[in-house]
DNA sequence: GATTATAATATTGTAATACAATCTTGCAAA
DNA sequence: TTTGCAAGATTGTATTACAATATTATAATC
């Protein structure tokens, strides 16, 4: 396993045309957050391992100071869980707990979408428009591993016509825990086609800009994709029981 | 200023019938975050104070480490702001964030409320009853200081019949965002009389189990106090500028 | 005097080391 | 087999150190 970092953090691109001095934000232990959480997100540490300090230092190349600030930050992302003089456990996702976000998800997104059809600019409704095109593109060509890519450019697009951080914030928090979750449900061919219908209907009520419909369809579609995830989150756990 | 910390942990409080060990928690960065926390609610440390590290190692009578750490998790629930090679700034709230917030509150609390409504034992409705009583009684009486806290009370038992902590944990980490909203708002007289309407709403809709009237009742709650404290940031903001 | 260059100072970011508290494990004794 | 204890591992915390950066004060130049 290489995870290391670099120690010199590179990078001063200022081809922009913002006159405005490239500060270097990147501390190691900011580097070092995003590089673990990348880690559990792709299961290269898997749910329940034990993680030990000493050997994250080896693996990332930094003191064990930005090791542990790194750790702090993570267990407030719930992906890690501190157990007092045990250590950083990878946090684990129980069906129930699985169940309690797509709930809130369900209410966040609801939001987001009726925020969406009331605030967007014309511009954003379009650049939603494209997006779903090249969604429908890539489910249809079987590019499944794209998908979850674009989807993110999806909701991206209608966090910022909803103009309001904080929500988009929450929901990005929300769906990194359950972020296999999601890359499980939209694997599946069926679920896929689902997805594409329920996209449009959003769609729809965007062009329409019609808020409560919006809504709806949003909250629609947070169901529809746990009525697929639940039930198989379910089975994983009845099978370790 | 005094905000030292007790560096031994002490309370071993086990008069409980449990006879799990009462495992000591409490690290001291844990304390030091808490007691960081509290300060910046009081408004000890006020909005936009520039803190420094080594004077709260002072200050907690801990070493840097710790204070670092807790540093880390203040910044993760945005009450401090860490500014690269200049350190943690007690977070300020704009007008728009205040507005955010209280548009994600709605939707948060709402769902509560419905959830509540759904899932909530014969016992915890009694509960929250008696917490609505209570509260009356404190407006009644003028006891505008204890206000904030019952209805902490009141919440708890709404969070822990709609059994979902993750929707619980989101709520709370934003209500201490604008705890200072909140208090500004209960305060005044004419409001808190509106407040007990609104919580007889809920009552009322609690007791007849309906998830729509309470999920609504709670979404005009939030809304109701939103109109009272917006208007009035919006003001300082204007002031400060 | 105003502006710029330079130096001094303060603070953060990071590392390394140390040690006590605690947990885990394995082994010996009963 | 169970109990007790020692050894090792790991975290929690403190201390010290130093480089990188930001701020402020001072001197130099126009």
């Amino acid at each position: 396993m290489s995870l290391k970092l670099d120690t010199n953090g590179s990078a001063i691109d200022n081809a922009d045309s913002s006159l405005l001095v490239r500060r270097e934000t990147t501390t190691l232990r900011h580097q070092a957050t995003d590089i673990l959480r990348k880690a559990i997100i792709d299961q290269r540490f898997p749910p329940g391992k034990h993680l030990v300090e000493r050997e994250l230092c080896e693996l990332l190349g930094v003191s064990r100071t930005s090791v542990r600030e790194a750790l702090r930050h993570l267990e407030s992302e719930h992906l890690i869980r501190m157990v007092p003089h045990k250590g950083p456990v990878v946090a684990t996702l129980s069906a129930t707990e699985a169940r309690n976000i797509y709930e809130v998800r369900a209410a966040l997104e609801g939001l987001a979408g009726e925020l969406f059809a009331t605030h967007a600019t014309d511009e954003q409704i379009r650049e939603l428009v494209r997006i779903s095109k090249d969604l429908t593109n890539k489910v249809r060509s079987g590019e499944f591993d794209s998908v979850l890519e674009i989807k993110s450019q999806f909701y991206d697009v209608v966090f910022a016509g909803a103009q309001n951080d904080m929500l988009a914030r929450m929901i990005h928090s929300l769906n990194t825990r359950v972020w296999l979750l999601r890359r499980m449900s939209l694997m599946s061919p069926d679920r896929s086609k689902k997805m594409i219908m329920e996209v449009k209907d959003i769609i729809k009520a965007a062009r329409a800009r019609d808020p409560q419909s919006m809504k709806d369809a949003c909250i629609r579609h947070v169901k529809s994709a746990s009525e697929v995830v639940l039930p198989k989150i379910d089975e994983l756990e009845q099978d370790s029981a």
